[in-house]
DNA sequence: AGCTTGACTTTGA
DNA sequence: GTCAAAGCCAAGC
């Protein structure tokens, strides 16, 4: 049974997007709005960086492998400390320069795409 | 029940 | 390249 399964059966907002962002594999980083267009919510993609401010009670997702669609640290004011996020990325082996992760292109994971 | 806010995205100038 | 505006849906007040 797929994860998309299971959030299909629950439709639960904040928890279809920690599923989906503890999915997300190592090194690896995606949207907001890759998330909710997996979702099926392509247009609010605000909601999946809003539901991701709950993600503060989910010690286990990954929030740091989260960025915007110009693959901008976006969401680095929301950790504690905020380097901390691009200390998390570069740990794991994505560059990020400036708040911005270096070839984003190639760590983007798409959901939709990889996760199909 | 209504208004404001928000870790966004896209388009146009 | 940067800046501004509109669209979007859910939670908080």
């Amino acid at each position: 049974m797929s994860i998309k399964n299971k959030i299909d059966s629950k439709r639960n907002f904040f928890e279809d997007v920690f599923e989906v962002v503890k999915l997300i594999p190592k090194g690896r980083v995606t949207s907001y709005g890759a998330i909710a267009r997996y979702l099926g919510v392509a247009s609010s993609a605000r909601m999946v960086g809003w539901a991701m401010n709950a993600s503060h009670t989910e010690k286990a997702v990954p929030a740091h492998r989260v960025v915007n669609s110009q693959g901008l640290l976006t969401g680095k004011h929301h950790f504690v400390p905020p380097s901390a996020m691009q200390k998390n990325l570069e740990k794991e082996g994505v560059k990020v320069v400036k708040d911005k992760v270096q070839d984003f292109e190639k760590k983007f994971w798409d959901p939709a795409k990889e996760l199909l």
